[in-house]
DNA sequence: CGTCGCCATAGAAAAGACCTATATCTGGGA
DNA sequence: TCCCAGATATAGGTCTTTTCTATGGCGACG
């Protein structure tokens, strides 16, 4: 069945007159007459009762509009939507994200990307790293954004790195010393957040390679928690930078730079299925956001 | 576009696979690799991305999927629709009908119809013969039941005689006499019903005819209330043979035989549109059930 | 390192869609 | 009565498209 066909049979319902309708579709009457004759073949019945004023449509006929009207809207939407999604005009765009990148950079990202193309629906998922990827690959979300990570499947775009920085609450010894030592951080109250995410594993290994061993340590399970702590002088933390800041710039928590460590940080990338062949639509639109911006200048 | 084409899309995009996606579809692969391409081409975008394991959607494939599985599914149902008003066991049936008939013929024969053909969804319009005959001509309706009408785009099917028959409330002068004469009808008073009724105009002319002119009348505008007057001895009527089955049975009413008057009735008919072909479907089906019945034995 | 399982491509044969021109039917005017 | 206007149907030829068989190319898996 031609979906030539069924516009012919929906433009000769309408007109009840082949030579007109033939003219509207800009074919010869003679083929309009022929798709007609082959679907009605194919239909088993007459769609339509010849007179002499024209075409008239048969009960049949009448029974069978409705879904002809609704099988051309279908694929006209259709058209309709891929060119949305060309344009990246319109569409959905599902995103992942690691909890940092999500809480303390997405927003100011999708701000700038919602006021670009007001009609892409945009979700976002949240996890950690692993747990992202494995969203990813099962095609659960077209793009994450987490910490550089390895995997045959899937291709990395750098979008950032991210640093781990020292804060302490305002007042606090350090906050007027210039320099500050590794030792000096080990001997101090620690708080760190979620045990479960990388950034844990990154600042254990980073005291553990110095051969440093911190004191007592205090551990929440979200960034936003661990600041508050800092913040009522339960202790210090080292969080990224990312997520700081807001409260270094209205000065609730004080950077302070370690001198004698390595500076500690995790590239953020975004990656996506190789095998999605070229970005396209939505995700593309995203992509060349990303690549304008620089994410971490928030 | 083809429908064959959306289909390969569909088929192939669940299977994930070119070759098995034919195999299901009976066509060898070449074919439908040719049909994906030329969809393909048509939409101006890959919707899959080729892979060493088979077909991946592309974020352009996942967006066009929804709209092609509408559109096959309308053609689908489109097809189930005909093949249901092909077999009557499914579909609409519009009917046109006098009051006298859709109050007192129409619920026994319906009755019988819907139980045939339960799937079947039935209207009936009511209006006066020449209303319902307009109705008809302008496709409103796609069968009419009403009195003998000439028109050259209709065609008739006999349906019934319907006879007007005198009665009179129990106990009344005429019930015991085994003869009345019309001279003897005259002189009661007549209760009518409906001035604008074809009814009325048949029993005027009756009266005329024979010279004879009623006493005085009462008119109603339905049959039903007719019967009400006669059974409080307000007067006598003639009323439609198939309009007082009930009352005669319940004998709250009594049919009396007018001796020396000609038989009065008017020949009801199925009236259909002449261009619309052999009949079929659900007219058909209720065409073929009016024939099997006598719907005048309610 | 061959073999298997994918999809893509080539080339020929078949199908069929389209066009022009013509046929058929019917109703309405001259 | 004849003929024309206006409707759809049909015929025949051209050309496009579809479909088949057979083959190529490329990774993955033993």
């Amino acid at each position: 069945m031609l979906l030539a066909q069924v516009e012919g049979f929906l433009e000769v319902a309408r007109r009840g007159n082949v030579s007109r309708a033939a003219e509207a579709m800009f074919v010869t009457q003679p083929t309009l007459t022929a798709r007609l004759h082959s679907l009605e073949r194919e239909l088993g019945e007459p769609l339509f009762a010849r007179t002499r004023r024209g075409m008239r449509l048969t009960d049949a006929g009448r029974a069978f509009l409705p879904y002809a009207e609704r099988a051309m809207r279908a694929v006209r939407d259709g058209r309709q939507a891929l060119t949305d999604a060309r344009s990246a005009s319109a569409g959905r765009l599902v995103l992942g994200a690691a909890p940092a990148v999500s809480t303390y950079v997405l927003p100011a990202l999708l701000q700038r990307f919602a006021a670009a193309h007001p009609r892409i629906e945009v979700a976002v998922r949240t996890g950690h790293s692993e747990d992202v990827l494995q969203m990813l690959l099962r095609e659960e979300v077209q793009l994450a954004m987490v910490r550089t990570m390895r995997h045959p499947d899937i291709e990395s775009i750098p979008l950032y790195e991210e640093a781990l920085v020292l804060v302490v609450p305002p007042g606090h010894p350090f906050a007027t010393r210039s320099k500050v030592g590794i030792a000096d951080v080990a001997s101090e109250r620690l708080i760190f957040f979620d045990r479960t995410s990388s950034y844990y594993e990154l600042t254990q290994s980073f005291f553990l390679s110095l051969g440093v061993t911190p004191r007592e340590v205090m551990e929440l399970d979200n960034i936003e928690s661990a600041k508050k702590m800092v913040e009522r002088r339960l202790g210090i933390a080292l969080l990224p930078r990312t997520a700081v800041g807001g409260e270094l710039a209205a000065k609730t928590l004080t950077q302070v730079a370690v001198t004698d460590a390595p500076a500690m940080s995790q590239k953020i990338v975004v990656i996506r299925r190789r095998d999605q062949g070229r970005p396209s639509g939505t995700v593309a639109a995203f992509l060349n956001l990303v690549r304008e911006s620089d994410p971490a200048a928030v």
